[in-house]
DNA sequence: CGTCCACGTCTAC
DNA sequence: TAGACCTGGACGG
């Protein structure tokens, strides 16, 4: 669950769930987990939550009692308790039967009732963490979804600082400036625009207006969008003054997708499969950046791009540097905004889908085979896609909704 | 069986 | 700028 969209649609589940839920008693906590005990106890409570960028913040809330003073007494909160979450690589909240808790199911508040019920925060690789009486994390950005306006003036009003000396697609992923962007989202973000990810930060922030000049149409929710008359200056670039927008409306998207987002093991993953346009999509190319995660990207790498084999795979797989031909056979939508469609790849074998692609675009077949032949001939497909997921199941349930064509 | 890969931070050389 | 921190699914032999 980890990119903003996943940890925004974890509040809303918790909010869903929790709704009308009285916990009780104490907050558990697994054997294994490392992250610190939550010194919560009480007879009475509510759970809500709130998400920001990358985080989530549980807030347990005491039921209003006669006898606050006895309570006290008897060790009960009186006060509310702020828990802040961030979700590694696994994050994710569940509320089952408690005698049907996850595996993983490193902190459980259990519920009053007889049979009772028990919201978990699961996480099987532990890489995520919480803390109790914890707030936002300090040195984590405005939102970029629900901060938009401020987070647009942190990264305008900061461009002298030397994090934008990186690479636009690295950039993406600093907390400080983007809390909230996360490896699926920067390439999608920078696909849309046709951005090289491997291009200077600054050279493509820095013509950007603190303020949006170009999405006035649409509303920013939670945000002033007060009428900002100023008429868009006819000179300004219009690609790059769409990068921090896209940067707050792209994860919307996901959200309004209604599903999980990011979360290959769900039944529902289908739609946020369907969504992607890069990520991990089959003839899009990929390379690691400097610091070892893979970059999705569709054309020029961009004259930052590691120099040879930096990537740890790629050195293994340099072994079968035999492909070139990767003529993408199927992709025949890049049909984006293209502004200067220039195709000077100069960069060799820098890319390439990092598998094999010996096997003719092979990489996540196997279920494809079917999943195409199912695929209503929906012709104008913005792009094949490609993925192994386990939703193939066409149709898993009646909740199926149709294939909105992205967009 | 083994290797590679994954939605992200953290902190030690 | 490398590891470290973890589990587990996909895939290869």
């Amino acid at each position: 669950m980890p990119e903003g969209p996943e940890l925004h649609l974890a509040s809303l589940y918790v909010n869903k769930m929790c709704e009308g839920v009285v916990f009780s008693g104490a907050v558990r906590k697994s054997e294994v987990s490392k992250s610190p005990d939550v010194p919560f106890t009480c007879d009475a409570y509510r759970i809500t939550a709130t998400s920001r960028g990358k985080e989530v913040k549980l807030t347990l809330t005491p039921m209003k009692s006669d006898e606050p003073k006895q309570r006290a007494k008897a060790g009960q909160a009186v006060q509310p308790m702020d828990i802040v979450f961030r979700f590694g690589m696994s994050g994710f909240f569940r509320f089952t039967g408690e005698d049907e808790l996850p595996k993983h199911a490193h902190l459980r508040f259990y519920s009053k009732e007889k049979p009772c019920r028990v919201l978990s925060f699961v996480d099987a690789r532990r890489f995520g963490s919480w803390h109790p009486n914890g707030t936002w994390q300090a040195g984590r950005g405005p939102c970029i979804m629900f901060e938009y306006e401020s987070f647009r003036e942190n990264v305008v009003s900061h461009l002298s600082d030397r994090a934008f000396d990186r690479p636009i697609c690295e950039v993406l992923l600093n907390q400080k400036y983007f809390n909230g962007i996360g490896n699926y989202l920067r390439a999608e973000i920078l696909f849309r625009l046709n951005i090289p990810p491997f291009v200077p930060a600054r050279a493509v922030l820095e013509s950007l207006e603190s303020e949006d000049l170009f999405g006035n149409q649409k509303p920013v929710k939670n945000e002033i969008s007060d009428t900002k008359k100023k008429a868009a200056k006819s000179g300004v670039k219009q690609e790059t003054a769409d990068l921090l927008r896209l940067c707050h409306t792209v994860p919307l998207e996901v959200v309004n997708l209604g599903g999980k987002g990011y979360d290959p093991q769900k039944a529902d993953y289908s739609g946020f499969e369907a969504w992607l346009q890069c990520y991990y999509v089959d003839g899009m190319k990929s390379i690691r950046d400097h610091n070892g995660r893979t970059m999705w990207f569709n054309g020029e790498a961009g004259p930052l791009a590691p120099k040879d084999s930096k990537s740890p795979k790629a050195k293994k797989r340099a072994k079968k540097e035999d492909d070139h031909d990767y003529t993408d056979k199927k992709k025949a939508a890049r049909s984006r905004s293209e502004s200067t469609a220039k195709k000077k790849v100069k960069q060799e074998g820098v890319t390439k889908t990092p598998k094999k692609e010996k096997e003719a675009g092979s990489t996540r077949k196997k279920t494809e085979k079917t999943r195409e032949i199912n695929t209503p001939q929906r012709e104008t497909r913005t792009n094949a896609r490609t993925r192994k997921s386990s939703s193939a199941e066409t149709t898993a349930g009646p909740k199926r909704q149709n294939v909105r064509g992205t967009r």
